[in-house]
DNA sequence: CATAAGACTTAGGAGGATCATT
DNA sequence: AATGATCCTCCTAAGTCTTATG
């Protein structure tokens, strides 16, 4: 893919040398995606500079004369030339309050282990077993050989029954590759039994996988059995009082017609809907669907009224609000019940809650930023599209009767129970476990596992890559240089998409030319470079930030002789730049860096930002911040909400107030004690100590509302979430509130704490990442 | 090797549920 | 109780990376 792009239409971008492609073209004019302001790049900077993992060694001088030869053999004509002192130009914020920290590294267990599969009840997680699953009796295999990077540690034996005693015992392995020698015996759990005992109760009786040896020959489960999926319910036809118009006259269209134009109305009033692409790909799957009589009645959308249609959904979910208690009652216990019936799955020995386990629903397909396909039909899932997978000896879901399954199989090397193929990109979709699930939970902290095992070797990539940077070979300065930009700036890897078949979007390794902009100087800075792209989801990322002299020249080399299409790292692609990876570190790849970095970035600023004398709320504030520089390094957006500007108003409405409350009570207690030192008499006294309580309670309710309001200003376009559950190791943010005595529940609400229910169990006050 | 298919993680938004305020 | 703000859950698209295939 890389090779072709030489001579790409551009006229819209530089307008110089028209020709073939029009890929490219009208990027970045769609107003939908947002462009958010600049202004958090400066927060961005300042987060990314205070990261100290991140710091650029200042380089001594290099003379880098040596020729760069391309690996096609052409030309040694880029020589770099300066000397250079190359400065260290990151400004380091200047250090809050420093740590309160022993700081010494303290070695904690990987998961490192091998589970032992003797079979055990099973245990329902969800409060209730209503037995509607028979217990499987097998599982009886024994020991299960490693997969992966955890070889190193020892294995030991991990009972599955879930006594007291088994929960006491934590699984310590250690791992022995390094530096850190000290084993903190950890003592058997000494924290206080502050919870109630019904709480205490309930923990108990949950599964601890993670005190369970794992799979090892890649087997992801030993018995899977489950109810299938949830079908769309069918469609409805519309009473026949409401109509639908063509060219100013009612028309009856058929079911299928109908169906598809229903899901035209229910969007009518998204701008999605006025976008050429969207109508043009829509109206070309209606007409699919129609009668041939409706099919050459229909000729153009624009003389199509939907608004009767439009007009009769909106008083349904006008009358869905409406409900009655009892009805809406009545609504969730039925839900309640496909819930039980359909959302848990057996897979070895426990019950497990299932992620999705409804079908997606035909409509009209939406994709984010400038997709073409928006708009195309998405069609209805059949029995006959589903593939069943569960365990031979299990009780196979049934398909609905009338209709078969389009295969089921016994496939235990996958962890997904249905799965189907989507016709708007003839992708697979999958119904897999829910995050708290034994198999995904594993995994994730596995990814920890390798992000905290990079933790370990970084520095020694760092200066490999920066050696490469001054490689004789092209592809070798290539990959150093965008292995640079996803370290430091938590790039994603950048895989080659198919031309328009998605938007256009990019990451590292699929940067062109026209997204970055080099300016050897400005405001005062050197070796600028700015980047100014479109993301995954076509969230933009802009970013103008100081490198190193060296990767300046590098990419000004790099840029020589190209297009503003063509790809900026024209020998580099992801699996490139993975397989490298690979050799650096086992199971590193692209991703880990974001994991590493972000997870880094969140234990610092937090050491960093916490004042161990602020009240809850402060701190709570503090981690906020923290999060909230991990989020900015990711370029995690969100859209303000909507109602934002107007109730950052009210809220300051309310400071102010609190404000003339403050003044007034600070007032009455200066009366009061004046009183006090005329009279010296008790009730004077009282008076004191009561108004002087009044501007204390006070005092905190505005320092309350001042927090709350930087908090939301600080955040209107950052998403805290993404980072929250994908990229920070949950043990930091465990161990933080127990050194702190801030309650978890501050933290995590209760999805999350079941998602990391592994991280809350095992996080003593002294996790380190 | 290159490419496609497959599996699984990461992502922001919609809309309902819940909470706070009046 | 009504209303509005906020939180949470679900949804499914869009990535990454691995594996299979030619």
């Amino acid at each position: 893919m890389s090779g072709d792009h030489g001579h790409r239409d551009s006229q819209v971008n530089s307008g110089s040398k028209g020709s073939d492609s029009h890929k490219h073209k009208d990027k970045h004019k769609d107003k939908e995606h947002r462009h958010k302001d600049h202004k958090k790049d400066k927060e961005r900077e300042r987060v990314k500079h205070s990261n100290s993992e991140h710091k650029e060694h200042s380089e001594k001088k290099h003379k880098d004369k040596e020729k760069l030869k391309h690996s096609d053999g052409s030309s040694d004509k880029h020589r770099e030339k300066h000397k250079e002192k190359d400065k260290d130009k990151e400004k380091r914020r200047e250090e809050k309050i420093k740590s309160y920290h022993s700081d010494k590294p303290k070695k904690e267990k990987e998961n490192g282990y091998v589970r032992d599969s003797s079979p055990a009840v099973i245990k329902s997680e969800p409060e209730e077993d209503n037995g509607f699953y028979p217990s499987p009796q097998h599982n009886k295999t024994s020991k299960r050989d490693h997969d992966d990077e955890e070889f190193e540690y020892k294995p030991k034996k991990v009972k599955t029954e879930h006594d007291k005693k088994a929960k006491k015992r934590k699984h310590d392995y250690e791992d022995d590759e390094d530096d850190e020698d000290i084993k903190p015996k950890k003592k058997t759990k000494d924290k206080k039994v502050t919870e109630g005992k019904k709480a205490k109760k309930e923990e108990e009786e949950k599964w601890k996988w993670w005190e369970e040896e794992r799979y090892t020959d890649g087997s992801k489960w030993r018995f899977l059995e489950h109810k299938g999926p949830v079908f769309a319910p069918p469609y409805e036809p519309l009473p026949d009082k409401v109509k639908f118009y063509y060219d100013g006259k009612a028309m009856k269209l058929s079911a299928p017609a109908e169906e598809v134009a229903t899901f035209f109305a229910k969007m009518l009033e998204h701008e999605y809907t006025t976008k050429d692409i969207f109508r043009k790909n829509f109206f070309k799957d209606w007409r699919k669907e129609m009668t041939s009589e409706e099919k050459s009645k229909i000729t153009d959308l624009n003389k199509c009224n939907f608004s009767e249609m439009s007009e009769y959904f909106k008083a349904q979910s006008e009358a869905r609000k409406q409900m009655s208690k009892e009805e809406k009652l009545k609504i969730k216990e039925e839900n309640e019940k496909t819930l039980q019936e359909y959302g848990f799955c057996i897979m070895d020995n426990h019950k497990e809650r299932i992620g999705n386990f409804r079908i997606e629903p035909p409509g009209l397909f939406r994709g984010r930023g400038d997709h073409p396909k928006m708009g195309m039909l998405k069609r209805r899932i059949r029995p006959e599209d589903i593939i069943i997978n569960c365990s031979k000896d299990s009780k196979h879901p049934k398909p609905p009767p009338g209709s078969k399954w389009k295969e089921v199989r016994h496939d235990n090397k996958v962890t997904w129970l249905v799965s189907w193929t989507e016709n708007i990109q003839g992708s697979i979709k999958y119904i897999m476990l829910n995050p708290s699930s034994r198999i995904k939970g594993e995994k994730d902290w596995q990814k920890y596992e390798t992000a905290r095992r990079l933790k370990k070797c970084v520095d020694r990539i760092r200066s490999q890559y920066r050696d490469d940077w001054k490689s004789k070979e092209m592809r070798i300065r290539q990959r150093a240089v965008a292995l640079y930009f996803i370290d430091k700036l938590a790039l994603r890897a950048g895989n080659e998409k198919e031309e328009g078949e998605t938007a256009d979007t990019v990451g590292c390794c699929s940067l062109r030319v026209e997204h970055i902009k080099l300016y050897p100087k400005i405001d005062e800075q050197e070796y600028v470079v700015e980047f100014d792209f479109l993301g995954k989801d076509s969230i933009r990322y802009y970013n103008k930030i100081p490198v190193e002299k060296r990767v300046f020249k590098n990419l000004q080399l790099f840029l020589e002789n190209k297009q503003p299409e063509d790809d900026l790292f024209d020998r580099l692609n992801t699996s490139i730049l993975n397989k490298h990876l690979q050799e650096l570190m086992d199971g590193l790849t692209a991703k880990v860096f974001r994991t590493y970095n972000a997870s880094i970035t969140l234990q610092q600023q937090l050491k960093e930002l916490t004042c161990p004398d602020d009240s809850i709320p402060a701190k709570i504030l503090s981690y906020n911040r923290a999060n909230r520089a991990v989020a900015i390094l990711c370029n995690h957006q969100r859209a303000p909400p909507k109602t934002f500007e107007k109730s950052m108003q009210t809220l300051q409405t309310k400071i102010d107030e609190k404000q003339n409350q403050l003044s007034t009570a600070r007032k009455q207690l200066k009366s009061a004690k004046a009183d006090h030192k005329a009279s010296h008499d008790d009730k004077s006294k009282k008076a004191v100590e009561v108004k002087r309580k009044a501007v204390q309670r006070i005092e905190e309710q505005l320092m309350k509302l001042q927090v709350q309001a930087t908090d939301r200003e600080e955040n209107k376009q950052i998403a805290l979430g993404t980072s929250k559950l994908n990229y920070l190791d949950p043990r930091i943010s465990v161990a933080w509130c127990k050194k702190w005595d801030v309650s978890i529940e501050k933290i995590y609400n209760k999805t999350q704490r079941e998602k990391f229910a592994w991280a809350i169990d095992m996080a003593e006050e002294d996790y380190e990442f």
